[in-house]
RNA sequence: GGCCCGGUGGUCAAGCGGUUAAGACACGGCCCUUUCACGGCUGUAACACGGGUUCGAGUCCCGUCCGGGUCACCA
């Protein structure tokens, strides 16, 4: 993986990490990190830590390359900006042979050669007759140099306008593109390489073997292509990859990091999913067959699944909120309750420090909280991440228990007082699932509900409601909502104080 | 605008010249059920359009339309 320490990492990259791990492991090849520094206009402080501890968050681990503590492995420098000597004698070896040439020209004059290239219809650019620089003589190149004049080195490109060429995209297959007939820069005037040449040396040298890359570059593909051929080096197996797109008012377009605060690794943590589930959400829509895969293996390794890049779309993927929440259940469903307590207090420390004491405090309890049916053959999958895990869970603690739901339309407050009171004064913590719900059953009798919610359906004019009204009071009295996980499990792990407490509040 | 890449239900997608055009998510209904989930059953819903080629086209070819990308001394 190559990105360059521009700012945060985000989803785009993340999802490429993963092609490049998957098919580096997958073949016993090397994963490896190299920062592409080559602009430092756009260099941010920090950022390769970022992208470091990111990754590894997600359980990315690189083999070889920079690391936090220096580099590892044999084909350093991997900053790119150790590597100047190394572009340096490349291009000079490609001035030697007469493919490459220093260019003198002023940003100013660059705009007037595009301007009459538009003005007489031409494609704009530097290249064939329009590139003033391309014959230079010696004497006027030393004169140049002599007088100090800032330069570039640029490709001496052998191509035409009319040419195409064919290429084998490993995603995309065969594309037949047009050649290049520019003379691309390939070191900028501060000695720095641009991306393209940056590439090509490094991939090379490094001995890269695939190239993952977003689509956009499939336009400059014919940059590299020649610059491969002229330096008489192999071509990686180049695989474009599709964009993470979203729908924004109708419109389907890139996700973009100023936009879209969910393209930020950082919403996923914040939210505290899972790294587990971006994973597996990040494999479904990179390899279409992984969902039949998992379907088939529900137990098996992530990493047992095999990649192939022919199984990768090639056209940009919307962005599925509901689909990795769908992912994250399952997910989740299938981590023991102590790792997930354990993740949950990590992300509290990390994003929600007022309520690390009480989890810290009240662990017992909130580990049986998070167990409710979970150990049964069709298990509750009601976690999906941190927030909202706290969420289902906050009614338990005092200082977020809130009543928020009303009670059900054919119960009035009065009526609701009756039956909670009843419900106080028949109260027997120790009694077990169908003791406590035969009671129930008996309360909603007495007061002209129906002890099974079907003779409601039957009759419903003989009765006032049926058990489930009574039982939804009851709930709303506990817990403050309208709808939980069982009531009578609640209760056993909130213990008698609390429940009776919170009955007779209501009363 | 030139060039490039795409276009199968709301979303992700299988499909590789002959299928009743899979599956998952989302949505609706029914069942289970004290609520909510879970689970089971079930439903709505798609080959962008127009021409070819072919006995036969979602699949191959051409055009149109639509979407995306790219046209830097950024990556």
């Amino acid at each position: 993986m190559a990105p360059s320490p521009t700012g945060f990492i985000h989803l785009g990259n993340l999802y490429g990490a993963f092609v490049d791990e998957r098919l580096a492991h997958q073949s016993k090849g090397v994963f490896m990190l190299r920062i592409e520094d080559t602009d430092d206009k756009r260099k941010v402080e920090g950022a390769i830590k970022a992208i470091i501890s990111s990754l590894e968050y997600f359980d990315l681990k690189f083999d070889e390359g920079a690391s936090i503590d220096g580099a590892v492995g044999n084909y350093g420098p991997y900053f790119q900006s150790n590597r100047g000597e190394i572009y340096q004698t490349v291009a000079k070896y490609l001035v030697e042979v007469g493919r490459a040439y220093p260019c003198f020209c002023t940003e100013e004059e660059l705009g007037e050669i595009r301007e009459r290239q538009v003005s007489v219809n031409v494609n704009t650019g530097y290249y064939g007759k329009w590139a003033r620089d391309r014959e230079l003589s010696l004497e006027d190149i030393e004169k140049h140099l002599k007088n100090n004049i800032s330069f570039v080195i640029r490709l001496k490109s052998r191509g035409n306008q009319e040419d195409t060429f064919e290429i084998s995209d490993a995603i995309r297959g065969c594309l037949s593109l047009p050649a290049n007939y520019q003379d691309v820069v390939i070191l900028k005037a501060n000695g720095i390489p641009t991306y393209h040449f940056a590439h090509v040396v490094d991939d090379h040298l490094m001995r890269i073997t695939h190239v993952v890359r977003g689509e956009e570059w499939l336009s400059t593909l014919p940059i590299h292509f020649e610059l491969f051929r002229t330096l008489g080096w192999e071509l990686p197996v180049y695989c474009h990859t599709a964009h993470l797109m979203k729908i924004d008012n109708g419109v389907k377009r890139k996700l973009s990091k100023r936009k879209d605060p969910e393209l930020g690794l950082e919403y996923y943590m914040k939210l505290g999913y899972h790294p587990e589930a971006v994973r597996e959400y990040l494999l479904t829509i990179l390899n279409s067959n992984f969902e039949e895969w998992r379907n088939e293996s529900p137990d098996s390794d992530i990493d047992n699944f095999q990649f192939t890049l022919n199984k990768m779309s090639n056209s940009g993927a919307l962005f599925d909120l509901n689909k990795l929440n769908d992912i994250s259940q399952n997910v989740l469903v299938k981590i023991p309750v102590k790792e997930i307590y354990d993740f949950l207090l990590r992300w509290a420390k990390d994003y929600k420090r007022e309520i690390v004491d009480s989890l810290i405090d009240y662990k017992d309890a909130v580990l049986k909280m998070l167990s409710i049916g979970r150990d049964s053959d069709k298990p509750r999958k009601d976690l999906i991440y941190c927030q909202q895990i706290f969420e289902h869970i906050s009614y338990f603690f005092d200082d977020y228990f809130k009543v928020v739901d009303k009670y059900p339309e054919n119960i009035e407050d009065a009526e609701a007082r009756k039956l909670l009171k009843a419900y106080l004064e028949t109260y027997n913590h120790g009694d077990d699932q169908s003791q406590w719900f035969d009671k129930i059953r008996v309360i909603a009798t007495e007061n002209g509900y129906a002890a099974k919610p079907k003779e409601f359906k039957k009759n419903p004019q003989m009765y006032k409601g049926h058990v489930g009204d009574v039982s939804v009071v009851i709930r709303i009295a506990i817990v403050g909502r309208s709808s939980s996980p069982d009531i009578w499990e609640l209760q056993q792990i909130m213990g008698e104080k609390k429940v009776r407490e919170r009955v007779q509040s209501l009363i």
